[in-house]
DNA sequence: GCCGTTTTCGGCCCGACTGTTTTCAGTCG
């Protein structure tokens, strides 16, 4: 079993311990135990067959037998046993916002409830409004809700999410009292995708900043409202929380509304530690508060230094800034280079010379010219013949353009059989070789991982594209066994892209981390097929900032001579042996 | 269900909003 399909597994363990009327905190050691196994960089089969199970933290003996079982065999016997007499679909009730374990339990005891559709029936017959506890007012809540919940899925991308998010924040920060404002949760850490947009702001006169919220353009419809927060759903669709407090409560405010959650919940233990509590309105001794005008002075009341918000994910970044050791992200401008552009010989919109013109104005010295090969049919790969014909024309475009170096690149596919789509010969010809996987998604992992391994092994692959072929919210990623391949690219000094198409952002940054640790090499890459997706490198960026890497992880922020050294060195290191 | 150099039992992060209630439970983040 996969991270994610365990996490997902030990959630509906949590949710049928609640609906069981369990104690909340039995649940919550299954929930803690989800988020820790999908957020972590190892593979969970790995731990399981090192016998680690038991060091992971929130793991005691229950949970190690378990879960021990669960990744072995795909089965738990103690799921079975509290699923009994509760109906699969029950646990769907829970996607309905507003719909707990208890209001399941009570439509299900009292009206046999156990679909989504039985209870829009329920709802529209007017029978929720009968049980205790219910009133007409949840009952067309309840409606509201699911007519949603058919409409959309609830996350969206981050690079559609948060251009609504920076016109909301600008709204905001226009409202009368309002002093200072900005986003806060998921999208401020550049979580890859989105299920709400927070926005923090301070002000003297909360409520009346609340109530100007909810009458801002692009509101359609108002969730909540009250003192100091609330809810508004935005055109297209997107809901998003506002929350005022007092300026001096700012600092904190910001910091506990970024999440993420368990970062929270291992800071606030850090100020239990010290007797101290740690809340939205800030850092308490008793009644007496510190005072912190910004989050680099809260943290610094810990003895730490100020965390990058795409870090604050409780990985380690906690430890590490109490140890002072957080690493320098990289940013933008660390960026000289760009890699994986395609242009119309393939599946591009622009020609070369258009390619080139673009690069420039934008201000960096180099791109890779990568187009598709042959196999690739439907995005008019190019054959032998072709290919020379792009290296003529890419030679013309060179000329024109002294001050900037085009490598001759391709994307070049990864047959089934792990063989690539040009010859040894061909391959030899080209600066810098891309290859990647675009067929053939659904073989067994050990299959996948031996194709992928077989071209990584490739004296002339320089760089891996797209490592899981995921695309966000559409496609899952293939199966594949992704630290054999990442060891496999150390072992072989090919780089590890971040495609970073804001549908891809692949490899993952869970996965980046765990690379880097491995000692992996990246390039950021803009997958470019058109202008628009040269606007993409942030998403690439803050995909690599969330993996922790700095300027030194990434070949391209290497000066054009410097990646034309990387290329050819390793060449001739792979032509010797 | 987990955890502990003050604890092996009694805690477990903390607060806002809503609706249905006469003081609070449920849900959410």
């Amino acid at each position: 079993m996969t991270n994610a399909e365990v996490a997902e597994f030990l959630t509906r363990v949590g949710q049928l311990l609640e609906i069981r009327g369990e104690s909340f905190f039995k649940a919550r050691a299954y929930y803690n135990a989800a988020r820790l196994i999908g957020s972590m960089g190892e593979d969970i089969n790995r731990v399981v067959e090192d016998g680690k199970l038991g060091d992971l933290p929130g793991f005691g003996e229950a949970l190690t037998t378990k879960v021990g079982q669960l990744v072995k065999t795909g089965h738990m016997d103690y799921f079975d046993q509290i699923s009994k007499g509760i109906p699969a679909g029950l646990l769907t009730l829970l996607d309905v916002p507003e719909v707990g374990p208890k209001k399941a339990k009570l439509f299900y005891d009292k009206l046999k409830i156990s679909s989504v559709d039985e209870l829009e029936a329920a709802a529209r017959a007017g029978k929720l409004s009968k049980l205790a506890g219910m009133g007409k007012k949840s009952e067309e809540k309840i409606l509201t809700h699911i007519e949603q919940y058919h409409k959309h899925k609830a996350r969206r991308l981050l690079s559609e999410a948060l251009p609504v998010a920076e016109r909301i924040l600008q709204l905001v920060q226009g409202i009368k009292g309002v002093k200072r404002a900005s986003l806060a949760g998921s999208i401020r850490r550049r979580l890859e995708t989105i299920g709400d947009i927070d926005v923090l702001a301070s002000a003297t006169n909360g409520g009346e900043v609340i109530d100007a919220f909810a009458k801002l353009p692009g509101v359609t419809e108002v969730v909540s409202s009250g003192a100091t927060k609330g809810s508004a759903v935005f055109a297209p669709g997107i809901q998003c929380d506002l929350r005022a407090v007092e300026d001096k409560s700012y600092a904190a405010a910001q910091h506990y509304f970024t999440g993420s959650k368990d970062h929270n919940v291992h800071m606030r233990q850090l100020a239990k530690d010290r007797d101290w509590k740690l809340n939205e309105y800030g850092l308490f001794q008793g009644e007496k508060m510190f005072p912190s005008k910004d989050e680099e002075e809260l943290f610094k009341h810990f003895g730490m230094d100020w965390i990058e918000p795409e870090m604050r994910e409780n990985t380690g970044e906690i430890e590490a800034s109490l140890k002072h050791k957080l690493p320098r992200l990289i940013m933008e401008k660390d960026i000289k280079g760009l890699v994986h552009i395609h242009s119309n010989f393939s599946d591009g919109s622009l020609s070369i010379e258009q390619v080139a013109a673009e690069v420039e104005k934008r201000g960096y010295k180099y791109f890779t010219l990568s187009d598709h090969s042959k196999a690739v049919y439907v995005a008019h790969g190019l054959d032998d013949e072709r290919q020379n014909q792009q290296w003529k024309e890419l030679e013309k475009v060179q000329k024109k353009h002294p001050g900037l170096t085009i490598f001759k690149s391709t994307e070049v596919d990864i047959k089934k059989d792990g063989s690539l789509d040009f010859s040894d010969r061909m391959m030899e010809l080209f600066d810098c070789t891309i290859a990647a996987v675009h067929s053939s998604f659904t073989m067994s992992t050990d299959a996948m991982t031996e194709r992928v391994i077989k071209a990584i092994s490739h004296p002339f692959v320089d760089i891996l594209a797209h490592p899981t072929g995921r695309l966000l919210l559409e496609r899952e990623p293939f199966s594949l066994d992704v630290e054999k391949v990442i060891n496999a690219c150390v072992a072989h000094d090919v780089a590890l892209e971040i495609d970073g198409h804001p549908a891809r952002l692949d490899l993952d940054w869970r996965y980046v981390r765990k690379a880097k640790d491995l000692g992996a090499k990246f390039v950021i890459s803009l997958d470019a097929h058109s202008p628009i997706d040269f606007d993409y490198l942030p998403f690439g960026i803050s995909t690599a900032r969330k993996g922790w890497l700095e300027a030194g992880d990434v070949l391209n922020c290497l000066s054009a001579e410097k990646f034309e050294k990387w290329l050819s060195h390793r060449r001739k290191k792979k032509s010797r042996s």
